[in-house]
RNA sequence: GGGCAUGUGGCGGAAUUGGUAUACGCGUACGUCUCAGAAGCGUAUGUCGCAAGACUUGGGAGUUCGAGUCUCCCCAUGCCCACCA
């Protein structure tokens, strides 16, 4: 009977550990390869959930492996100790949010060491203390100094019942997270970080990193870089002018009005021009009325038009009017947009509910792209003419769709122009031949589109010009179809509605659209817009932005970082105001900026530090009578975009790490982390570290060569885990039940760590895993006295394999598969009567990353000197095989297999591959007509 | 609405460059051990079929000697961003 008495050894091993100092990295030791791992530090919450286990347990079993293959790790570990929750607990249960923070870390250390994690301790970093924020301190000074840190005027979430502003966490779907009031806007003096500063070079420096596609897209997107230009709309008879950004200065002639958002500075100016102030008045204050929420959940379009003024269209010349409409953004761009309906989705819905004309000024050009229709470029080319036309019923709301049955089309009338032909007349003549009627009422052309495809069988490219006819008919009297037209394909009325459905060519649905005034905001060829018709309209892009004087720009959606917070627990923003109110650094000597204990942290209109005597006194006797402390704390992202250089280095003292080691340990090798990180702290540590960069102060410009971001664990519902739905795993529960070193092992072994999935939370998996384990521990026992020595080739064979592929599997963040490595080999040694203790041994060393305690255990039981964990790892070399396995196929079906030796020739394997006589079957008697032969993987014999 | 990702057994998942689909584990069934049960051990386990064999990676097309893998269209699910001009 095995023991597996997890509780003793796991204690016992962990004491170990501690006592011989394991994972105290010597960050000067460079004898060894430095590899810095890194994952995210925690925020104390208070317990330890499944989620923690399984950032830390599962990030530690390559920890372990790293220092196995001999490499210097650094593994360190911290908390992200500031932040709300510690306030909310202090506002709700009168607690001291320093006592309750410090409480909670204890707590989760305690809950750490039983993981079995091998982090170094030594190296702890804490934000919340003095000791680091004091570096935040003078690291924002710095940012200040070089004038990154700027203070502004901005619009923050304000909730009206607590009389306090809230930070974006703190806003649930637009309402207050406390009091669940529907929180405002309101326009404060805040600083900013200037992150904007750095999107150029935060975009170029994704180039550079190995990271997954989609977290670097990711970030692109949040940077949302956009090129065009900046073009003045002057307003007639009045001196001012609208400056708008747009990316389409191509669509200029068709800019039929221009929209300033609703806090454009311009339109306190523009007020007293304008007739109608009083409507334009009551929109103001009914969209600031307008919480995030109602903006976002009701997208309908609203506005009002500046009456009684115009601006004038710098292309066209002509007097457009003037709307003020939420639906423009007044932190984007300039704040001002021209509106051109017809090739903006926005400005065709605005145009669309107010009933405003629209300019085409783009000809829609379709590219067949995909399919054996697909343009091909580089060949010649052959321009057709043809009509569509949209016909409408003489009464009632329908419209001619034609049916083609034999080739599965749904169209609208169309038809090619002959040879002097008018393209009117050939509308009349294919009304008459394909559908019969005799008179129409009205007939218009609503536009042109042209379509690139390739003509397969006439071999050739063709461009089709086609302009688009609206047709109403005047009456039933209707000819005769010819029986061939009528064979081709036969008619249907449609609605509108129905009619979208029912088109397969682009064509056709592009001819619909231009009849509903839909926006193309496609390529195509100028129309309407003067000298520039007829060209490409990404072509004459920049010429018509120089012919009205307008100006390139990119614009990025990236905004600066607003890091006030009228919060307590947080790193002191280091200012202080002299008595005009400028702001100054407090100088280096007073550092660190002590957090004021003597603080009210009930809601008011002010900041909790703004109720510290201490606070104003200490700024009156260092300053002098008449300054006044800032009472804004930083935003916790900015003590954890830093933290990673402070691990290096965390007792300094005089620095905030040290240069040497930095140059040394950085960029950190790999940054594990969870998926929600990616846009947000991701972005705000790269741009930190650039920010230092310039100033000398860290030696990278990237601090992370590779991410991942790990999964989620589910609850056993398979929901997300949340208090609120009581599906919450407490991984002590399971520790006590199966052992640490089960839990681990579990989580490495369910899924792919490499890329953010969900996983359940499955009991008879915990359980399977402490089996295998007991499994590994009966084979070490059950053959740890024997005396025999010997080690067959295939079984050397087995386990280098195992070695091999637990290395690769790990350096890829796959620990699943790395187990099931591990598996297979102890299936295997499970059959063997016999084994040696060479192979116990190695056994117990690759053992020893998964289940570290188990492995100790058995490493003594084994009566080894020393720790597992100190030993290297059993890279044994892979024996190239005299023999290779050969898959047959006939056809490309398998058909059976040959074992063969690796030298053979090909005549001979196919020879082989006849003589079976599944093959011989498959083939009939019939000679291969070709034969596909890949040495050492397949032979395919073609018949 | 946009972007990104993912669809493989009853379930979690595996499958270097296109080259034996379903590794490993769970679950299930039967057997063994036992007075009995649990645990352990053994065997089986994609679907249909007695079998030979046929079919099978969300659906449909395509490229290829050969497609889970590449291309296109469609469907479903998840995540992120959401009026960014």
């Amino acid at each position: 009977m095995a023991s597996y008495d997890y509780r003793e050894f796991e204690k016992k091993a962990q004491e170990k550990w501690t006592s011989l100092g394991l994972y105290n990295a010597d960050l000067s030791d460079e004898s060894r390869e430095l590899y810095y791992l890194l994952v995210e530090f925690p925020y104390p919450s208070g317990d330890l959930h499944i989620g923690h286990w399984y950032a830390f347990a599962v990030t530690d079993i390559y920890a372990r492996l790293l220092r196995l293959r001999g490499k210097n790790v650094l593994f360190p570990i911290g908390f992200d100790a500031f932040g709300l929750p510690a306030e909310n607990a202090a506002i709700k249960h009168g607690l001291d949010p320093k006592e309750w923070t410090y409480k909670n870390i204890e707590r989760m250390r305690a809950q750490l060491a039983t993981m079995g994690a091998s982090f170094d301790w030594s190296k702890e970093v804490l934000t919340c203390e003095p000791d680091y924020y004091q570096w935040t301190q003078w690291l924002f000074i710095k940012f200040f100094e070089q004038g990154l840190a700027e203070r502004r005027e901005a619009s923050v979430k304000w909730c009206p019942k607590d009389q306090t502003v809230l930070a974006n966490e703190q806003v649930v779907n637009g309402h207050c997270e406390r009091c669940g009031t529907l929180v405002e806007e309101r326009r404060l003096t805040q600083w900013f970080l200037k992150i904007t500063a750095y999107a150029e070079r935060l975009l170029a420096g994704l180039e550079t990193l190995p990271w997954r596609e989609e977290i670097k897209e990711a970030q692109r997107a949040w940077i949302g870089k956009s090129e065009g230009a900046y073009l003045e709309f002057l307003i007639a008879s009045h001196d001012e002018k609208i400056k708008v950004f747009t990316t389409r200065p191509d669509t200029i002639f068709g800019a039929t009005y221009v929209v300033l958002a609703p806090e454009h500075p311009l339109v306190s100016a523009l007020l007293k021009y304008v007739s109608n102030k009083k409507a334009v008045q009551d929109y103001i204050a009914m969209t600031t009325r307008k919480t995030e929420r109602e903006r976002s959940e009701n997208k309908e379009k609203t506005g009002v038009q500046f009456e009684g003024i115009a601006a004038i269209n710098p292309a066209t010349k002509e007097e457009i009017p003037i709307y003020i409409a939420d639906y423009v953004l007044g932190s984007y761009g300039t704040g001002a947009v021209m509106a051109v309906p017809a090739h903006d989705e926005r400005d065709a819905e605005f145009t669309r509910k107010f009933n405003l004309p629209v300019r085409r000024v783009i000809e829609p050009v379709l590219t067949q792209t995909s399919g054996t229709a697909a343009f091909r470029e580089n060949e010649p080319i052959q321009d057709t003419y043809g009509i569509i036309a949209l016909i409408k019923h003489w009464e009632d709301d329908v419209y001619v769709g034609l049916r083609w049955p034999a080739v599965g089309w749904g169209t609208l009338l169309t038809g090619t122009i002959d040879k002097g032909m008018t393209p009117e007349e050939t509308v009349l003549k294919e009304i008459r031949e394909e559908i019969g009627y005799m008179n129409i009422k009205f007939m218009k052309q609503i536009g042109m589109i042209h379509s690139k495809y390739y003509h397969a069988p006439k071999k050739q490219n063709r461009i089709g010009h086609t302009p688009v006819f609206y047709v109403e008919l005047a009456d039933s009297a209707q000819d005769k179809v010819a029986s061939e037209e009528f064979a081709k394909h036969n008619m249907i009325w449609l609605s509108l509605e129905d009619l979208k459905p029912f088109l397969t060519a682009t064509s056709h649905l592009a001819a619909l659209d231009l009849f509903e005034n839909r926006a193309y905001t496609g390529a195509g060829i100028m129309t309407n817009s003067g000298g520039f018709n007829g060209r490409a309209n990404e072509e004459v892009k920049w010429d018509i932005v120089a012919s009205v004087g307008g100006e390139r720009a990119t614009q990025y959606r990236l905004r600066d970082w607003l890091v006030s917070r009228q919060r307590y627990w947080g790193c002191p923003i280091p200012i202080v105001y002299d008595p005009e109110g400028k702001p100054h650094v407090i100088p280096a000597e007073y550092l660190p900026w002590l957090l004021p204990t003597d603080v009210d942290f009930k809601p008011a209109s002010k900041a909790p530090l703004a109720s510290s005597i201490e606070l104003k006194e200490r700024v009156v006797r260092i300053f002098g009578k008449g300054w006044t402390p800032e009472y804004d704390t930083l935003d916790t992202f900015v003590d954890s975009s830093w933290y990673f250089l402070r691990y290096l280095d965390s007792k300094n003292i005089h620095k905030f790490s040290d240069a040497a080691l930095m140059k040394k340990w950085l960029p950190i090798n790999r940054y594990s982390g969870g998926s929600e990180h990616t846009t947000m702290h991701l972005l705000y540590a790269r741009f930190f570290i650039k920010a230092l960069y310039d100033l000398a102060l860290v030696p990278v410009e990237e601090p992370f060569i590779e991410r991942f971001n790990r999964g989620l664990i589910m609850g056993p519902d398979g929901q997300k885990m949340s208090k609120s739905k009581g599906n919450v795993v407490n991984p002590d529960e399971f520790v006590q039940k199966y052992g640490a070193d089960a839990v681990r092992i579990y989580l490495a072994f369910i899924g792919p760590y490499n890329e953010p999935g969900n996983y359940p939370w499955n009991l008879d998996g915990v359980a399977s895993m402490r089996k295998f384990l007991e499994r590994v521990t009966r084979l070490v026992e059950k053959n740890s006295r024997s005396t025999f020595d010997e080690t067959s080739y295939s079984l050397s064979q087995v386990i280098a394999r195992a070695q091999l592929k637990i290395v690769e599997d790990s350096d890829r963040f796959k620990f699943n598969t790395a187990v099931a490595a591990l598996m297979v080999l102890v299936n295997e040694l499970e059959k063997i009567p016999r084994i040696s203790k060479t192979v116990l041994v190695q056994l117990v060393v690759m053992l020893a990353p998964f289940a570290p305690h188990l492995a100790e255990d058995l490493w003594e039981k084994l009566g080894k000197e020393g720790s597992v964990h100190q030993q290297s790892w059993p890279m044994a070399t892979l024996a190239t095989t005299a023999e290779q396995k050969i898959v047959v196929q006939v056809n490309g079906k398998k058909r059976g297999s040959l074992a063969l030796a690796t030298n053979i020739s090909e005549v001979e394997v196919v020879a082989a591959a006849r003589a079976l006589p599944t093959v011989a079957n498959a083939l009939s008697g019939e000679e291969p007509t070709r034969v596909v032969y890949i040495p050492g993987k397949i032979i395919n014999l073609i018949v």
